[in-house]
DNA sequence: GAGCATCCGGCTGATGACGT
DNA sequence: ACGTCATCAGCCGGATGCTC
C-alpha cells in the first residue's frame, strides 16, 4: 500500500490558501461532505492558480481525499475518550499490537522448576508444573507454547498438569493454556506440539526474520484470530522510523496454505534464530571497532546502542547494512519445533 | 555557543476494506 | 456509488546529544 508520488516527483501538498479555502467550505457544510461539483470546481480552481498552473494539476480525488481525511480527523479529535479499553471478545485471541501472548511473568515460576532445565520429554509427573521454567544454565526463563488439537493454533503454556506415556506413540502432557480455564485443558503430544515459546519481535529484530523461516504468525480471520505456524516466503525491507519496523513479510500459513503479507508485529520468531541477532551484534561491534581504528573520531554507528541496529543508519534496511549477516544467516526451515524447543536451554541458541 | 546529526512526534495525502 | 474508518508511508519541525 505504498504511497509514493505517482509521478515520481515531490509529494503533493496543498498550500495554505487552498487549505484555508477548503476549511471554510467544510465549515459552511457543517463538516459534511460537499457535493461533487464543488470538489471538481475546487480542483479546477487550484489547478488554474498562479502557483500551480502549468506545473501541477490538482485532481478531484485529491480534493476528495483531503475532505475525507479532515472530516475523519475532526471527528477523531472530538471523540477522543481517554482510558477506553479495547477488549477483545474472541476466545484465546490476543492483540498482537502489544506483543503480549499471555506471557507469564518470572514471578509465576514455581518453587522447583530448575530440575526440568528445558528437558520436557523426561519430565516427571509432578502436577501443575509451571509453563515457565528457569533455565539451569543461567538466570533466563524458559517459556513454552503448545499446539491445540482443537483449532491447530499455538498458545502459551501456563502449566504442565500431568504427563503420560502411551504404549504406542509419543508421550503426552496435560497442558493448561495461559489465560484459559480448566475446561480448555488438553493432552498434547510433547514431541510434536510442545516447544519453547516463540518470541515477539522488537523492531530492531526484523533482521532475524528471513525468507524460509518458520515463524508463529497472527492470523486474523472473520471469526477468530490466532497464532499459527507459517513459513516466510519473502521479506520486503523498508525504512524504519519512529514507529519502528515497517518491513513487510509474505508468509504462508502451514495449516491452510494461505498466504498473507504481514507486518513484523504479527510475527513471532523462533528462539533458534537468536544466533542471527548475536551475529549482527558482533558484526556491529567489529564495524564500530574497525571504524575507530581507521577514524579516531567517533561516529554515529559507534555511538548507537547495538540493540538498535537500524537506528544507526535509519534510512537503510537493516539487512542491507551488513552483508555478512544475510550471507551467513541460515534459514530455519529445518527447525524441529518439539525436540528443539523442549530441549534447548534458553540462551544457548 | 555554534554547527551538525539523529531522534521523535505529529501532520498529511493516499489507499483499501467494509458497510449502507 | 458513496461514505466511513483504519492504516500506510513520506515529510517536516522541534528536541536532544555530541563535537569542536
Amino acid at each position: 500500500m505504498g504511497r509514493p508520488p505517482s509521478n515520481g516527483g515531490p509529494a503533493f501538498r496543498f498550500n495554505l490558501p487552498e487549505v484555508t479555502e477548503m476549511e471554510a467550505i467544510l465549515l459552511q457544510h457543517n463538516t459534511a461532505m460537499p457535493g461533487r461539483h464543488i470538489l471538481e470546481a475546487l480542483a479546477d480552481k487550484f489547478s488554474e492558480s498562479v502557483e500551480r498552473k502549468g506545473k501541477v494539476v490538482v485532481q478531484f480525488k485529491q480534493i476528495w481525499n483531503w475532505f475525507q481525511n479532515r472530516r475523519y480527523a475532526l471527528r477523531a479529535r472530538g471523540n477522543k475518550a481517554p482510558g477506553k479499553l479495547n477488549v477483545s471478545s474472541m476466545p484465546r485471541a490476543v492483540d498482537p499490537a502489544n506483543q503480549m501472548r499471555n506471557v507469564l511473568q518470572p514471578l509465576a515460576v514455581g518453587p522447583k522448576p530448575t530440575h526440568m532445565s528445558g528437558n520436557l520429554p523426561s519430565m516427571t509427573p509432578v502436577p501443575s508444573v509451571p509453563g515457565v521454567m528457569r533455565s539451569g544454565s543461567d538466570n533466563s526463563y524458559l517459556e513454552f507454547e503448545a499446539k491445540s488439537g482443537r483449532d491447530g493454533a499455538w498458545y502459551d503454556v501456563q502449566a504442565f498438569l500431568a504427563h503420560r506415556n502411551l504404549e504406542i506413540g509419543d508421550p503426552e502432557v496435560q497442558v493448561r493454556f495461559a489465560g484459559f480455564e480448566v475446561e480448555e485443558d488438553e493432552w498434547i503430544n510433547v514431541k510434536k506440539h510442545v516447544r519453547q515459546r516463540s518470541l515477539p519481535c522488537e523492531a530492531s529484530e526484523c533482521v532475524a526474520v528471513l525468507a524460509g523461516d518458520l515463524v508463529l504468525c497472527f492470523q486474523e480471520g472473520k471469526d477468530q484470530a490466532l497464532y499459527f505456524d507459517a513459513i516466510v516466503l519473502d521479506a520486503q525491507r523498508r525504512r524504519h522510523d519512529v514507529r519502528g519496523c515497517r518491513c513487510r513479510f509474505l508468509v504462508r500459513y502451514s495449516h491452510d496454505q494461505s498466504e498473507e503479507i504481514v507486518p513484523l508485529r504479527k510475527i513471532c520468531r523462533r528462539p533458534e534464530t537468536d544466533y542471527r541477532l548475536q551475529q549482527l551484534h558482533s558484526a556491529a561491534n567489529d564495524f564500530a571497532n574497525s571504524n575507530q581504528l581507521q577514524k579516531p573520531a567517533p561516529d554515529a554507528a559507534a555511538k548507537t546502542p547495538l540493540s538498535q541496529p537500524s537506528a544507526s543508519v535509519p534510512n537503510v534496511a537493516p539487512e542491507l547494512k551488513d552483508p555478512s549477516l544475510s550471507a551467513s544467516a541460515t534459514p530455519a526451515t529445518s527447525v524441529q519445533p518439539s525436540s528443539n524447543a523442549a530441549t534447548v536451554p534458553a540462551g544457548s541458541a
